[in-house]
DNA sequence: GCCCAGGTGGGTA
DNA sequence: TACCCACATGGG
């Protein structure tokens, strides 16, 4: 990883994206267990197909706790076939609501109170919960400033030069981490413009993922020398 | 028809 | 530890 020179640029690159998108408003959805639940069905899927799966269980009154403690298993993964590996996260949701109950009494509100590191650990524990499942449920349904890094944030940031791709999970949230403000408003729209510019971006051609930024962070930063794109 | 998406767990060497 | 593979739908 490229930290000497890597970290300050994190400030610039997050200023580019937000004067460029503005802010995103993450996340999309009306409590903090639809966004669990929305953390969980997103696992290697497109954002579209959750959407349908997470409609189907609005519908049939499950998104609560205490609904989707009861329902089978096999009911769930009916209706949340459209996201995809539907069998297995059926059992993921299952265990993390199974989660919530035992250690919380089935009250997402209570888990605030833990403090992060416990709480992400604990997190960690669940069957189907990995380190960024668990980081979007800490940041944007439990509110506590956990940076989230995926598939989207390892891809730009190596196109900027940033990262060489052999970083793993942890030094990639803890470059970003150490070298920005701990806030989770700051956190939740990095993430989310991360997402954004990655999307537009990749649409037609995803191997050129951070062109358009690279663009504009020579407009941004003329006196700097971002690292050329891979060829 | 092919490729890929906001991962994770389990098996194997 | 480091790979490899299964898990699966829907859109471009």
């Amino acid at each position: 990883m490229r930290r000497s020179t890597g970290g300050s640029r994190l400030h610039s690159v997050y200023e580019i994206l937000f004067s460029g998108f503005g802010p995103q408003g993450w996340w999309p959805a009306r409590t903090s267990f639809e966004v669990a639940v929305g953390a969980i069905l997103t696992q290697n899927a497109a954002w579209s197909n959750v959407e349908k799966a997470i409609a189907n269980l609005e519908s049939e009154g499950l998104l609560l706790p205490d609904a989707m403690r009861g329902v089978s298993e096999k009911r769930l993964a009916r209706l949340i076939r459209p996201s995809g590996y539907f069998n297995i996260k059926a059992k993921k949701l299952k265990a993390f609501v199974n989660f919530m109950f035992d250690e919380f009494g089935g009250d997402l509100k209570a888990m605030r109170e833990d403090g992060l590191k416990e709480l992400r650990s604990k997190l960690l524990s669940v069957w189907g919960v990995g380190p960024e499942t668990a980081d979007s449920i800490l940041l944007y349904a439990l509110e506590k400033p956990s940076f989230v890094v995926d598939a989207y944030t390892k891809r730009l940031f190596c196109r900027l030069g940033v990262l060489d791709g052999s970083e793993s999970y942890d030094e990639v949230k803890r470059l970003f981490e150490e070298n920005l403000p701990k806030s989770v408003e700051l956190y939740n729209e990095y993430h989310a413009l991360i997402v954004e510019q990655c999307k537009r971006a990749c649409l037609k051609s995803r191997p050129r993922c951070g062109e358009c930024l690279l663009r504009a962070y020579c407009r941004f930063k003329p006196s700097s020398s971002p690292t050329r794109p891979r060829p």
